[in-house]
DNA sequence: CCAGACGTTGTT
DNA sequence: GTCTGG
DNA sequence: CCAGACGTTGTT
DNA sequence: GTCTGG
């Protein structure tokens, strides 16, 4: 008998990155930040966002949320490519080389998980206790783009939810702690120290209600944490 | 050998 | 790029 | 992830 | 319903 497939819902398809550049340097001392970052409420796919890849730079990037294959001809196939399950990212041909040579954190404070179904479904702002700004685990793209300069895109690693977000969802992305970073983005690393990273979060996580603003991803602003309306 | 396809998420 | 199908 | 669009003809 | 765009 084939293994009964886990109860499944939707998994992580905005954040934010509201934390002022000195609390990024603070948890990320490694990497040069920019100093004009504008705080960000509400990262959606195919938006640029900020990236530390393991290029061994130690340079924030902006890159675009959506992965394209190098050998994409169509760089929208990227929309859909924003989440890669860490159960499958080894095998998978539009992942497995970024997987093993193109690896970064990305940058976040918080992010949004939809419990429940139409017309009812309600977001929930996910944070670490205190709201410090936190590391994702990415893979990254570069894609040839014939008119204009390379595009960089990202995915974000998904695995199983923690404990505190299993109420709501049964997925989340990766977050890597200070001593999972470097192993991360170390490029010798082989892929099975690699794959023992990619764990539901050990830590607590903070869940709290927000209104329906969010849901727009047009809307910018510290509205999309306005507490949810009744 | 060449030509052609190549993907993910989720489906509560 | 890399794999599959013909 | 959610919101919003969703068409055709013909075109060196 | 399904796909694209943000």
């Amino acid at each position: 008998m084939r293994p009964v497939p886990a109860l499944k819902r939707k998994v992580c398809g905005r954040f934010t990155l509201a934390a002022r550049p000195q609390d990024l340097q603070q948890e990320f001392p490694d990497f040069w930040f920019p100093s004009d970052l504008p705080p960000r409420y509400n990262i959606a796919p195919s938006q640029q966002t900020l990236v530390l890849p393991g290029d061994g730079a130690f340079q924030a990037r902006s890159m675009r949320w959506g992965l394209v294959p190098a050998w994409a001809r169509d760089p929208a196939i990227g929309n859909r490519m924003i989440n890669a399950r860490s159960e499958t990212v080894l095998e998978r041909p539009a992942f497995r080389s970024a997987f093993r040579k193109r690896r970064c954190l990305v940058c976040a404070d918080g992010f949004y998980e939809w419990q429940g179904s139409p017309p009812r479904r309600r977001p929930f702002h996910i944070t670490l206790p205190g709201g410090v700004p936190f590391a994702m685990a990415g893979i990254w793209e570069e894609w040839p783009s014939p008119e204009a300069e390379n595009l960089s895109t990202f995915a974000l690693l998904t695995t199983r939810a923690n404990p505190d977000l299993r109420a709501i969802h049964d997925r989340m992305p990766v977050i890597l702690g200070p001593e999972a970073r470097p192993v991360w983005l170390d490029p010798t690393r082989p892929p099975d120290a690699l794959l023992d990273l990619l764990v539901p979060f050990p830590g607590r996580l903070e869940l709290r209600a927000v209104s329906r603003f969010v849901n727009r991803p047009g809307n910018e602003g510290p509205e999309c944490l306005a507490a949810a309306e009744s």
